[in-house]
DNA sequence: TTATTTACCGACCATTCGGTCAGGAATCAA
DNA sequence: TTGATTCCTGACCGAATGGTCGGTAAATAA
């Protein structure tokens, strides 16, 4: 809600509440299965409410990813551009790419189930793709530095790292305390070393 | 389609390829983003043609999602049931599991896409929650042994290796040949000895 | 030929969907 | 009080949805 004072009008619910919520739904119960209806009931007021805010349901849709996307190519781009070998800024990169995951859980857990349906979709997906493909650069700059094993295609290295990263928003659940840079431990070491006993 | 000899009535499709392209389709749209009648398109029939096989939407994605949980539960049957250390058990899991993806590719990763808006649904998810409990068991176990790191909680390493083994099914299609032992080689490779140069 | 079995079609139905519209209600500034 | 601004509502619309129904088409068996 929207309770800020000094402004203008009749208060109420502000754009981000809103993209939050829809967030939040759309990832509960999917793109397709929540209707404006539900989303409106969410939080409390009418359909042609919402339809005040917000263009249509794809802009809210728009307005998630690019929430997420925006928040990934900011984690990349430091990554990349961070001084020292590329093994270092490979971890780096799943260190934030872990807080992020945390930090924003409902739009970087909606982006990751778009499909491809929608024109909104399918920019998304391109948007996602380039970002993969930085961090697929920078795993193969790491094996030819040598210091990570090159019996496995980078691509495919790059692929399992952050599909063991990315399945975090199947099961976390935010709780009490900061738990974000023990996580992103125990992601980096199993990723790292490996789940045997060192 | 059913081409078979022998049988009585006018030729036509049978149940499993029913099932089948409703997987892919509910696969690539969503099953909520897929219509009975898109799905009669795809078969290349009527949508009442589709009921004649079919009692509803739902039970198509039941039959799906069975398949997968079926096969599912035989690998982790046979993988506790093995004989030998948990270690190799839960590699032997990994293994099969990994093969499993690939074969039944369009049941499980429907399977893994289901959210628990229906009863269906919420079955599925139940049924992958006792199969994951199962793995975690299996992982608990091989870390008593002393075979498995034991800084990090068993529960959050059978979710991080089974988060990157399932994330086969964002990326992965078949090719010519079978290279199905060659990916599980470096899933195992990756999980168990780590990113890291040997 | 005819009966039986299986597969299919077109028309239809109630409901829900995303979205629109004209107007009312709550706030602040003058 | 009045006006401007912002937020919200209920009634409504055309299209799409899951599902039904009565009838037809193609095959085998008699």
């Amino acid at each position: 809600m929207n309770t800020e004072r000094g402004k203008v009008g009749r208060p109420g619910y502000d754009l981000d509440a809103v993209v939050l919520a829809a967030a939040q739904t759309f990832t509960e119960r999917g793109y397709d299965g929540t209707s404006m209806d539900d989303l409106a009931r969410v939080l409390g007021l009418s359909k042609s409410a919402l339809y005040h805010h917000v263009s249509g349901k794809e802009q809210l849709l728009q307005l998630a990813t690019d929430r997420a996307l925006d928040g990934l190519t900011a984690v990349v781009d430091e990554a990349v551009a961070h001084a020292g070998p590329a093994v270092d800024r490979l971890e780096l990169l799943v260190r934030r790419s872990v807080e992020l995951l945390i930090a924003e859980l409902p739009f970087v857990t909606l982006l990751l189930r778009v499909r491809g349906n929608t024109a909104t979709e399918r920019r998304a997906i391109r948007r996602r793709r380039e970002i993969d493909h930085a961090v697929a650069e920078l795993v193969a700059k790491a094996v030819a530095d040598g210091d990570l094993r090159g019996d496995v295609d980078p691509q495919l290295t790059a692929r399992l790292l952050f599909g063991m990263v990315n399945s975090l928003v199947e099961w976390y659940r935010p709780t009490r305390g900061s738990d974000a840079a023990e996580l992103a431990d125990a992601v980096c070491a199993i990723a790292f070393a490996g789940l045997r006993r060192g």
